[in-house]
DNA sequence: CCAACATATAAACACCTATTCATATATCGA
DNA sequence: TCGATATATGAATAGGTGTTTATATGTTGG
């Protein structure tokens, strides 16, 4: 188990920081914090947040190699869903930080 | 208060995004974490981590404009810490998510 | 005031990345 | 199988960004 934060090892921050880069991204956010609410088609998401279909694709794969989304086949579509719920709590903690700091 | 995070509006994602691209800098991050143990002074910043003190200054100065970190003089020093506790949280719930999807 | 130290700032560069456009793959209905 | 729909992939590009180098600002002690 980790104790202190600090204990962590250089590649063990890099895979960190790649995480919150993910999550740095307007559009890759906004399509994270929709799934979110329950699984999504590629489709669906594109027209919600008035982004291309394409565009959406080439995040979701990203946010699938870093195992935040996970996908499966429903018919044609593809429905994506957040794997875990860390990163309900990573956004909610983060939307405190910033709405606290609005004075 | 916010019940839904889809109820988030355009730019208030944006914000959040901004946060979370913060963090997605492994040398920011590792300024974070190393300030999340207690205060310091941009020098010693630098050389734990083995930065220059000029890139550890640039990257304070966001993580200043963010609320991220506050920083008070010492002497002729800065002494730098993190702003509020929800960054430690975020930080850690991001670990739980990294160390459990490694399987 | 002056030298030494600590931090901040500015410009410049190299690298990365989000987006678009075009094309490919895959599934279903007829 | 064929056309239509849904998603994925690849190349190309424009804009952003982390880092370095050089210089400036500010603080302490003599």
């Amino acid at each position: 188990m980790l104790k202190h934060l600090t204990q962590l090892a250089d590649d063990h921050t890099a895979v960190l920081a790649d995480m919150f880069k993910l999550l740095g991204d307007p559009s890759r956010l906004k399509i994270v914090i929709a799934l979110l609410d329950g699984p999504l088609s590629v489709g669906s998401i594109a027209e919600r947040l008035s982004l291309s279909p394409s565009l959406v694709s080439h995040h979701l794969r990203l946010l699938r190699a870093a195992r935040i989304a996970s996908h499966e086949r429903r018919g044609r579509q593809m429905l994506y869903s957040v794997h875990d719920h860390h990163i309900r709590c990573v956004i909610e903690d983060m939307v405190e930080h910033v709405t606290e700091g609005a004075d």
